[in-house]
DNA sequence: TATTGTTATACTCTATAACTATA
DNA sequence: TATAGTTATAGAGTATAACAATA
């Protein structure tokens, strides 16, 4: 580790954390698109069907929670809605807005889709032991909820998990 | 939390891990190519340099290390070599292989790359405590390196690395 | 004028199959 | 015949700007 090295001490590059999430972003996709194609649901769609399902919104607030752009929403909900999976009417007090609701049929959808979600995350972490699982998913939310973005995070002074155990919280309310 | 629920104990869809992984790998992504533009790579391309960085390779591994089909990568060696940034040489002993090489410049261009990715990474996990930044690393390479992947992963047995305290083993050699 | 949703468009990424040259 | 690399093509995903209706 100290024996003078040709290279300029060989920088960074030690495939750090936003690069395994490129990666491991793009198998996830890969296996999500698979594993809801039987059903009829590709991942954007399930992840619009997902956020509906504790509240009804607007579209600029649900494309912000998905993370798509006002654009490509009207597509998705387009497909879900022909599908009768979630319905689109105008809110009364500002005629501007389309609130979207998720019906029945997309709750019964969404919880097919759980089942082969499951199944996919079982395969992503089958090397972990259940604690480290916990762990996981622990980090991956906050830095979900707490990463980068730019101006949001410029005042933030959020505390980190710092994951001691990951307690038994995981599907809590979400 | 145990008021008889309406619905049917309203089932698993607690955001898991893969379905995080899509969200925060499509942030990773924007990043990266923001991040790279000004020293014209995209994720790809430097993903490419990365793999390259400690040996040379035939194009065949050279894909299944970046993750890409054969096809799409032609084009990313393409680009960098025509860039001065990697060389393309037959195989004397397998004349139908290409060995790829990255060149001094290559070299120069993944350290700059390096700076930019570290300000990625800085504000990804801009809210986590060191010892949970190498913890949430520590997780994502295991899962990179043993997760999923079908076949690869039945017979195998590794053992997840229970992160207690993350090591300092960081930057390793990789 | 500003905002919500929509439409249209173009650009990138990804997957597939067919082709060549070597073995 | 089988394999390594290439080419061509179509599909999906993404980003952008212009537009209609409403505020």
């Amino acid at each position: 580790m100290h024996g003078a090295p040709p290279l300029p001490a060989q920088p960074q590059s030690c495939t750090p954390a936003a690069s395994l999430l490129t990666r491991l972003g793009r198998w996830s996709v890969r296996q999500f698109t698979a594993a809801l194609k039987p059903i009829g649901l590709k991942p954007r769609h399930l992840a619009t069907l997902i956020e509906l399902r504790n509240a009804p919104l607007p579209q600029q607030s649900l494309g912000e929670a998905v993370d798509v752009d006002a654009a490509q929403l009207v597509g998705l909900l387009n497909d879900l809605e022909s599908d009768g999976l979630v319905h689109r009417r105008r809110d009364p007090e500002d005629r501007r807005r389309h609130i979207v609701e998720i019906s029945d049929v997309g709750r019964e959808r969404l919880a097919e889709a759980d089942r082969a979600l499951a199944d996919v995350d079982a395969r992503l972490m089958a090397g972990l032991t259940p604690e480290d699982r916990a762990r996981f998913v622990t980090l991956l939310r906050f830095v979900a909820e707490h990463g980068g973005f730019e101006e949001e995070c410029a005042g933030r002074s959020d505390v980190s998990p710092c994951v001691a155990a990951a307690e038994e919280d995981e599907c809590g309310s979400l």
